[in-house]
DNA sequence: TATATGTAAGTCAAAGAAAGTCAAAGTCAA
DNA sequence: TTGACTTTGACTTTCTTTGACTTACATATA
């Protein structure tokens, strides 16, 4: 298993019942053995906003890194995704979405896997150039109807 | 013996009982002593979607390519229409085939609304010629990942 | 108060680790 | 002897790890 997947998994533990943590860099650095700038890799590519997750710093003594949940309805969170996403979207930024939906109970497992398929390249054989804008309509179009009446 | 054919039989084998692996492809590529891209070349010839496998990959230190098996005792109803599907389908097609699903609750509501937005000619905006296609690789890619558990 | 010092986090780019792509070359059966 | 399938390898892309350097804050001290 990847560092960064182990520092994340640790971070998501932290925050147990809460929706806010705060943890020290370079402690935690310690603690897995790694440099610090390391901790940063995790929270950028793991705990965007646009994974649910709100981050905030301070420097200096005292200094820590503290993180918020965002939580919202489902409704919200599925209409607000919808207008997050442009005219193209890659696999990868699909999957980071989903793994987002599953974790907050916005889609079940089924439905992710065929939003997941639908908008896979394996699927999606048309050239290069229109295969991100094609996926963004089918996703978008598929997330409205999971949109709740 | 060719070296696809026993690459593909190691594979299968690391299923044991299980319906998903991961492998490392530049391990398996050494163990055969062959390129990598040989292992590339015999997840895609062998593993397709067709075929009852589901593939996955994540680059980068600590990559991996993961395969599923996709259970088949579930429902034949399912897989028989998927391999009664050919290279094109049209829209209309693709409702009828959905309202016998629904009406054999083979799939749920929220599925089949998803299955019609995601092939619909609405989202499909791909020359004509091969908006059947297409539509036809994501119906049934959609519908594999339906009948495995 | 202004300044110095220490503490902690941020940035960025290079190096490293895997997997993907594609086309050329090879093989083999019909 | 052609055409489909296989093997090979050069090159590309994606993701992760590392570390040198920078910036910001807190507190002690002149």
């Amino acid at each position: 298993m990847r560092m960064s997947d182990m520092i994340e998994e640790f971070i998501k533990q932290l925050f147990d019942d809460d929706d806010y943590i705060e943890i020290q860099r370079n402690d935690l650095a310690e603690h897995f053995n790694c440099v610090p700038s390391q901790i940063n890799y995790v929270i950028s590519t793991r705990f965007k906003p646009s994974q649910g997750y709100y981050v905030e710093s301070k420097r200096g003594g005292g200094g820590h890194i503290s993180i918020r949940k965002i939580n919202t309805t489902k409704s919200n969170y599925l209409m607000h995704t919808i207008s997050s996403i442009g005219d193209k979207i890659t696999a990868n930024e699909v999957d980071i979405f989903l793994s987002n939906f599953l974790s907050y109970n916005v889609v079940t497992k089924k439905e992710a896997k065929l939003l997941k398929v639908a908008t896979s390249d394996n699927v999606l054989t048309v050239p290069q150039n229109i295969r991100d804008e094609l996926r963004a309509k089918i996703f978008k179009n598929m997330l409205i109807n999971l949109v709740e009446d």
